[in-house]
DNA sequence: CATGTACAAAATTGATATATTTTGTACATG
DNA sequence: CATGTACAAAATATATCAATTTTGTACATG
């Protein structure tokens, strides 16, 4: 709770590093605290791997969330920082190293089930944005539709050079796929 | 030329085994001749994995291509039959085994300069197909426009469950895309 | 040109023993 | 609760040598 340890060191490190070698010295260094103090907090390696890439799923989902439901911004601008925050935010991570792929868990070719279940969400949440403020012809649609734009920007993770190139590219997608 | 040897059964070989412990032997068996067969034909194993990629590459960017030109079809259609012969169609080899992404080398995450380049090829083709009979709006942004749908078919391979929704949602974003 | 056999050189694999690192716990200390 | 030191057990990494596979070439044959 009062967190002097923050997820954003732990992340970085397994991002350089893998889960694998990156020891539990490592993360203390790179937290900023002893070894003992990690045990101290989570007990275990595992435990610390899991509660770190918990808290970055039910991040990255709660921010998505939040600017979905921005009430100053267009549904297009919306529904790109939701998919940002869900997915692009994360090629930085990606990109970093080889085993940038462990840590950028919503883009891993096979994620598990907690990403599967927030991803469901974010797609309902999305769909039902599109419904209440999309245009009238997509309404029927707005469920596949949101599946489509959801799997588009995973998508665009790989394929896209950098951070900047995908906003582009899903930006005029999802302009293009409302505009009626 | 006269090819009693087909490239698709080292394909499917190196699909199921990887490059590296794909053998000669592997080869020739699937191929169904010997292996000085291939000796005589390839030279070095180098020799006949290279020919073999080029030919993939090859291959697909004509069938794309030409898919592409396809007078009978719709724009949306034609867009389609192109992005999957370019992409989707390797979806089943990419899911083969774990060493799928080496022979899937159009998805591949860091694609070789022939990849690039007939990537490019590709979307300049889909550029002009757009302009040619494309909706008005979108002849000013043919480009960037074929650009996003490449990479989003590219995206998709790796974010869809089976090539048969990759089909179903390329085909709603390519439809909505062009509905003007 | 194709096949089958044969073969040396190189590469890969497997087994095994020996460091070295890392985990998890304990304890002394502020 | 935090740090530093200490330590046993487990996990990893490193080195080595023998066994096996694979590559590439040669040659005899249809």
């Amino acid at each position: 709770m009062s967190d002097r340890i923050s997820a954003d060191s732990f992340l970085a490190t397994f991002a350089r590093l893998g889960f694998r070698k990156a020891s539990m010295e490592d993360l203390a260094r790179a937290a900023g605290v002893s070894r003992q103090a990690l045990y101290n907090r989570f007990g275990s390696k595992t435990a610390l791997v899991d509660w770190t890439m918990k808290l970055l799923v039910d991040r990255s989902l709660a921010e998505a969330l939040r600017s979905l439901d921005n009430p100053g911004a267009t549904l297009a601008a919306r529904l790109l920082a939701a998919l940002d925050a869900w997915a692009g935010q994360h090629m930085t991570m990606l990109r970093a190293s080889p085993h940038g792929v462990e840590v950028a868990v919503m883009v891993a070719p096979e994620p598990g089930e907690a990403v599967r279940s927030a991803e469901r969400k974010l797609v309902a949440a999305m769909a039902n944005a599109i419904r209440l403020s999309g245009p009238g012809a997509l309404v029927s649609r707005a469920g596949s539709m949101a599946q489509a734009l959801c799997w588009t920007a995973k998508g665009l993770v790989h394929a896209a050079p950098d951070h900047a190139s995908f906003r582009r590219e899903l930006e005029l997608i999802v302009g293009a796929l409302l505009a009626r």
